[in-house]
RNA sequence: GGGCGAAUGGCGGAACUGGUAGACGCGCACGACUCAAAAUCGUGUUUCGCAAGAAGUGAGAGUUCGAUUCUCUCUUCGCCCA
């Protein structure tokens, strides 16, 4: 029998679809839609296993919907500004637009190969002036609605580079390039103002049903909202300063308070600012990162001033007030009171400055407790706390302590938030730039609509050091109304153009705004949106916020929420391998030898396995993608990545694994041409109407699991329908029974290997759009089912009974068969469980 | 340290609201075809046992006629935050 041969049949398809322009959309008033988006990807060069897998799933779940006659939205494009184009153009002296020019065209080519069912008429790239135009359109929309506001921030600084890193740049407290210790520098810089909707963004996660929850309880922890209260200290000092005001989460642990801590940047730090030992301090502080991590690992420090705070409990309780590495300005007010007996990190402080330590909680009233090494975090009740003894901590005790403070007029209930406002200016040039210039004041003013795009000028040649926009002299002084200004030359961090293409895809090509008004109401929200999970929190916050920013203050924009459903893919995994120096050895280097590995080159040299990691460049475990379509057919590899794990956890690759689904696609050519032939033999009616049973489970299965995105699921369920199928066709089926069902089969299955599915219906004359199949649940009917016999819960024999037998006539068969018979003989029945169509149990003494 | 989740054959994994544990795939074994091998096809494959049977879903308890599924304690691993 002839071959699949898959190249020529999956060029074949791809060109048609691409010719007829099969998944180009648009708006169809009177169909259901569906807006299905994976993430879209950075055009790093080529694609790896992962887009495969997040592509794969989208398109199955797509190409379904399509099927089941929605109106499907199935966009592409690229995440194209970002760092690596600027790395890859320093090293090499390329253009960065260029090189990501590049990528794309390889990348996209890469992408048809496997047959996505994408519409790339609405293909967008977000370092286009087409695109960034709007996105600087925005910038401005919300700088007029007072969302954005510029102020000075801590930066992580190489000194060596002499340029700012993200925080993912920094490794252990040092440069990834220079190996530099990290400094922190103060820079004005852009924010946008999303803690404004701190509240909204948390509540209305709630909304969110086909949201994972575990993203969603990330995004609850990120966000972070604690009660609390606000709480002012008198202050003994000969300067100016008579109180300061703090925020604590533990208002009832007040009696235990020790000492106030103050942020490096609080306002009473100007009292300081010519103090050379407050100077020296400073600058040891700014040796660690910018990160909470960071600060939290480091030593704690602490400047001692002359000032004293008087606890507003206890006028006779007076404690040192410092300043402290520990404190961070943009949480709560910079302040805080410490009690070293329940926290543990005011405790190491307080052992390292020789302060009193206090408890004020034990595990029990009325029992001897002492702090040694470790700070009591624990619930229990309140002491050595005068009028607030004995209270029950924490329910009891800060409700009362506030309520007091409240009374008092010395404390306000407050509600906070750990999020922070996100900060978007980066030192960058690859990326959008910030339509803003600055007067000769360094006020800054918009930059007026009809000049934009502000475009990204080209650069010839890359310095190694600093803000390369910074240094194009020309393109930064600007005229405007014939006034001279200077431009900014910070451009936005790349999560804000992530963070509305999905508006952009519902209208692509529109000129004159980022989006058209109609066409957003009729596609979004995002029906299922597919990614990697590690963007759980930053990119999928920030898109939700910037839908609150549009929204805020404009009646045409409505959309609060970008995603309705959300499904996060776990990662592909590979064996990792190592030569006998340790050095990463690339599965394509390996032979293998009766089941051991040996090195391809040199064959005597034995590998040593390592254990499955994520695909990386770095561990060299990938394996290419465009490699594995170009030897097994997209089909395969599409089947492959879908069957090995559920899509939610990671999957490792395995060669066998692709292999056996290559020949499975084999297996079924083979059968598709057993069909044909039984197909053209017109055998005469027959009442075998088993085919009919495979084809609605097969249906009904794959149905469910879609649904469900059990997609492993979905490929054991061709795998059963194989078996079945090829047992059925030698009953000489009558030919239309067999087309019918058949075909039915095909295009349940056409979502997964849709070339070849196509292909198969071609083949038996199916030449017309089709719809999935309705299952006809009448013949999933069980006449006669099987029924587990249990003596004692335990379960003795399986009998086949009709579907609708009774209680008293299973007993009457149980009795008749030999085997259980004797399980009862002699004893005497206590009770009986009899479960209808499933089950009985029969306890006997 | 806190939060979330997971643990099932040699391996990846199935088991819908508690009701036949191990679907499906990989691997392995045996057989057929072949001079032989590859490919292909067939059969078997949780463990112990020749068998009847017994044990068995990380460990221990509990609820229940019945627990992989529910509750509690513990162990290990993963992810996120610190």
């Amino acid at each position: 029998m002839e071959r699949y041969n898959f190249k020529i049949i999956e060029k074949k398809w791809q060109d048609r679809w691409e010719k007829n322009n099969t998944f180009s959309t648009s708006i169809h008033k009177n169909k259901k839609k569906f807006y299905c988006l994976e993430m879209f990807p950075y055009p790093s060069g080529k694609i790896h296993m992962g887009h495969v897998r997040n592509y794969t799933i989208g398109d199955v779940l797509a190409r379904f919907k399509t099927l089941q006659n929605y109106n499907v939205l199935h966009p592409m494009g690229w995440d194209s500004f970002g760092m690596p184009a600027e790395n890859a153009a320093r090293q090499n002296n390329l253009d960065p637009k260029a090189w990501t020019e590049k990528n794309i065209l390889v990348m996209k080519n890469q992408l048809k190969k496997l047959g996505l069912s994408i519409d790339w008429s609405k293909e967008i790239s977000t370092c286009s002036p087409e695109y960034y135009k709007h996105q600087q359109e925005f910038f401005l929309e919300l700088y007029d609605k007072d969302l954005v506001y510029r102020k000075e921030n801590y930066v992580n600084w190489d000194p060596v580079d002499q340029t700012v890193l993200a925080n993912e740049q920094v490794i252990d407290g040092k440069g990834w390039r220079s190996g530099a210790t990290v400094e922190r520098k103060k820079l004005n810089q852009w924010f946008f103002k999303i803690t404004k909707f701190s509240k909204e963004l948390l509540d209305s996660l709630e909304t969110l049903k086909d949201w994972p929850n575990k993203v969603k309880i990330m995004q609850q922890n990120w966000i972070g909202r604690s009660y609390g209260c606000e709480i002012k200290f008198n202050i003994e000092a000969q300067k100016k300063i008579k109180e300061i005001k703090c925020y604590t989460t533990r208002p009832d642990t007040l009696f235990g308070m020790s000492f106030l801590a103050l942020s490096i940047d609080h306002p009473i730090a100007k009292f300081y600012a010519s103090n050379p030992e407050f100077i020296k301090f400073k600058k040891e502080c700014s040796k660690t990162g910018t990160t909470e991590e960071s600060i939290a690992a480091a030593e704690k420090l602490g400047f001692k001033t002359d000032l004293i705070a008087i606890n507003p409990l206890d006028e006779t309780l007076k404690v040192p007030v410092y300043f402290a590495n520990f404190v961070l300005m943009d949480y709560g007010l910079g302040a805080v009171f410490g009690c070293p007996a329940h926290d543990q990190r005011d405790l190491d402080f307080a052992k390292k400055y020789n302060l009193s330590i206090t408890p004020v909680v034990r595990p029990e009233k009325d029992k001897n407790f002492s702090i040694n090494d470790k700070a009591y975090t624990d619930t229990g009740y309140l002491f050595n706390s005068k009028f607030l003894n004995d209270l029950k901590v924490p329910s009891e005790s800060i409700p009362k302590t506030i309520e007091y403070l409240e009374k008092k007029n010395i404390g306000q209930k407050k509600t906070n938030y750990r999020l922070k406002d996100w900060g978007i200016s980066r030192q960058r040039y690859w990326g959008c730039p910030i339509p803003i210039a600055y007067d000769k004041n360094n006020e800054p003013i918009k930059i007026p609509k009809n000049m934009l795009p502000v475009m990204l000028p080209e650069i010839k040649k890359f310095e190694n050091s600093g803000n390369p926009l910074d240094q194009l002299t020309e393109w930064k002084n600007i005229s405007i109304n014939g006034k001279k200004y200077t431009r900014e030359t910070d451009t936005l961090d790349t999560f804000v153009d992530s963070s509305w293409y999905f508006l952009r895809f519902c209208s692509a090509n529109k000129t004159n705004y980022g989006f058209d008004a109609e066409e957003v109401k009729y596609w979004m929200p995002v029906d299922q949106y597919i990614g990697g999970v590690e963007h759980a929190i930053l990119h999928l916050l920030y898109s939700r916020f910037f839908m609150q920013a549009l929204s805020y203050k404009n009646k045409n924009f409505t959309i609060k929420e970008p995603f309705k459903g959300l499904f996060t893919q776990g990662m592909v995994c590979h064996e990792t391998y190592k030569d006998k120096n340790n050095n990463w050895i690339s599965p394509d280097e390996i032979v293998v030898i009766d089941g051991k590995k040996f090195l391809k080159e040199n064959n005597n040299e034995h590998v040593k396995v390592g254990p499955s990691e994520s695909m990386s460049k770095s561990k060299r475990n990938t394996v290419d993608p465009e490699k594995m379509i170009e030897k097994y057919g997209a089909d395969s590899v599409r089947l492959f990545i879908l069957s090995d794990s559920p899509p939610e956890k990671d999957v490792q690759w395995s060669d066998e694994g692709m292999i056996s689904s290559y020949k499975f696609i084999q297996k079924l050519w083979i059968l598709n041409q057993k069909i044909i032939e039984e197909i053209k033999a017109n055998h005469p009616s027959n009442s075998d109407n088993s085919i009919d049973k495979i084809t609605n489970v097969f249906i009904k299965n794959v149905t469910n699991n879609i649904n469900n995105f059990s997609y492993n699921k979905i490929i054991a369920n061709f795998y059963e329908m194989y078996s079945s199928l090829n047992k059925a066709i030698s009953n000489k089926l009558e030919k239309n029974k067999l087309i019918k069902n058949y075909k039915k089969i095909l295009i349940t299955m056409s979502p997964v290997i849709p070339h070849f599915s196509k292909e198969c219906l071609e083949l038996i004359g199916e030449k017309e759009q089709i719809l999935w199949p309705e299952i006809n649940e009448k013949i999933l009917v069980e006449n006669k089912k099987n029924f587990v016999v249990q003596i004692n819960g335990k379960t003795r024999e399986i009998i086949e009974a009709d579907r609708d037998i009774t209680e008293e006539n299973l007993l009457i068969k149980i009795n008749e068969n030999s085997k259980l018979k004797n399980y009862i003989a002699g004893k005497s029945i206590k009770k009986k469980i009899f479960i209808p169509q499933k089950l009985i149990n029969i306890i006997v003494s």
